[in-house]
RNA sequence: GUGCCCGUAGCUCAGCUGGAUAGAGCACCUGGUUGUGGCCCAGGACGUCGCGGGUUCGAAUCCCGUCGGGCACCCCA
């Protein structure tokens, strides 16, 4: 085995393409019903854009970057997108988007990269789909996007699913509850370890970063900043947590909720599954009020989710999806018809009709099996018989009947059959 | 980055405390009709036992190293 699939890569083989599909599609399906456009930016961006959107200490960016230098002297790098957000949002400022309209609803479905050591359910190429309403800071919008991940979830057959949800508040507000978390930390400062004293000098948050097992002990007992969110915010809050009764979505509020990107603010939610192992994040999301104005875009607000499609077709699992079975395998009786049968399934394909023949000169009976193989329709078997006669014998393969038609019929018999 | 587990045919695995030509099921190919599938039957092809080194009369089996994979911590999709 010479060559193999680097690390933390998967090959999607034909087997397994019927069900990408059918997710595709009922993704696509649910959000063409919400009115979601998509968008497909680029697998690769600018290094600096996500340096300057997730959060420069963040895992994601800290150490889970794809990064390949430019050719040119000078440039910035490239990196491979470890998530799309930033892609999009970049994206409808540089277009200019938001001249033409001032709220657009997007989705994607495609490939992000994070350089990690894989486990269940965790690769370096994986595949995300997600939305963003980017131009409101209404509180419906964030209802709404769960409300996609929800139908998309259940409609792909997902049984058991958990909806997770918090909020961080505003700048006004971490500013005010940096101070909560220095005056309970300050109680009992000398257990913490000694970088998370640092931190508590220069900035407090931060300790709930911390690794150390004691540290993150501690930190559990400090106050959740949803208890100390202002008046706007909390208003906010009891909005989304109103629409999500009225859309009948149950959800349970879960203070620890912090999400991995620094963007958000306000609403953050996890969409999660016990089908899953501990990768047990379907997919998550939040407000980010902040990022597009921050990227020089207008000062609207934006809410989205981003969900991973590898997990939640795991999460769906027992759910089939049946390939689709060929109209037609010619097959040819004899070596007189060998150059006939490559001719005729031209004419059927040109038709409409989808099939196949086989390409090694074999017996007739594994030119059946190799038809029953692919689940053909119908058999359509010529030899000298049928050639003299510019006829086909067609055989339908689920009931074993056969019938003598000629050739010209033979398209039209099989298409009508299929309906 | 750290820890644990695992590498035998295309796939799933068996191979006992080291012993002679390394096995099974599935899949694949051929045949059982002069031109016919699914089930069944017969036969066939397919393995540097991950790789390298060591111990031994003898290694798939024991030891060391190495590479690859899986799972978990962390974090998240």
């Amino acid at each position: 085995m010479s060559h193999k699939r680097p690390e933390g890569t998967d090959d999607i083989l034909p087997d397994q393409i019927p069900l990408w599909l059918r997710f595709e599609q009922i993704a696509r399906g649910v959000f063409g019903r919400y009115g979601y456009l998509e968008v497909r930016p680029p697998l690769f961006e600018h290094t600096r854009l996500f340096l300057k959107t997730s959060g420069d200490t963040t895992d994601v960016v800290e150490k889970q970057m794809f990064t390949v230098p430019s050719r040119s002297e000078g440039e910035d790098s490239y990196t491979f997108r470890p998530e799309l957000t930033p892609g999009v949002i970049r994206a409808l400022i540089e277009n200019g988007l938001f001249h033409k309209r001032p709220l657009w609803k997007v989705f994607y479905i495609g490939p992000m990269f994070r350089y990690e050591k894989p486990q269940k359910g965790r690769t370096r190429q994986f595949h995300q789909f997600g939305v963003e309403a980017v131009g409101s800071k209404e509180p419906l919008l964030d209802v709404e996007t769960m409300a996609v991940l929800a139908d998309v979830l259940r409609e792909v057959g997902v049984k058991e699913f958990a909806l997770q949800v918090n909020t961080l508040g505003c700048p006004d507000c971490r500013e005010a509850y940096r101070g909560r978390v220095r005056q309970a930390m300050g109680e009992r400062l000398l257990e913490y370890c000694e970088s998370c004293r640092r931190r508590f000098e220069r900035n407090v948050l931060r300790v709930f970063d911390c690794k150390v097992e004691t540290c993150a002990r501690l930190a559990e007992s400090l106050p959740a900043i949803a208890d100390f969110v202002c008046a706007d915010c909390r208003a906010h809050f009891e909005k989304v947590l109103e629409g999500l009764r009225d859309a009948g979505l149950e959800y349970v509020i879960n203070k620890r909720i912090v999400r991995g990107l620094d963007y958000y603010s306000r609403t953050v939610y996890e969409f999660t599954s016990t089908a899953l192992g501990a990768q047990n994040a379907l997919g998550g999301g939040g407000r980010y009020d902040s990022l597009v104005g921050g990227m020089g875009g207008p000062d609207v607000g934006a809410v989205g989710f981003a969900a991973g499609v590898e997990r939640v077709l795991m999460a769906a699992k027992g759910v089939e999806a049946p390939a689709a079975r060929p109209d037609f395998f010619v097959i040819a009786a004899g070596e007189e018809a060998r150059r006939a049968v490559f001719r005729i399934a031209q004419q059927l394909r040109a038709a409409g009709l989808a099939g196949d023949l086989d390409y090694e000169s074999r017996s007739v009976k594994a030119q059946m099996r190799r038809a029953n193989d692919l689940r053909a329709l119908y058999a359509v078997i010529v030899g000298p018989e049928e050639l003299a006669k510019q006829q086909a014998k067609i055989k339908n393969m689920d009931d074993g009947v056969e019938r003598v038609v000629a050739l010209a019929e033979v398209a039209g018999l099989i298409g009508r059959a299929r309906e």
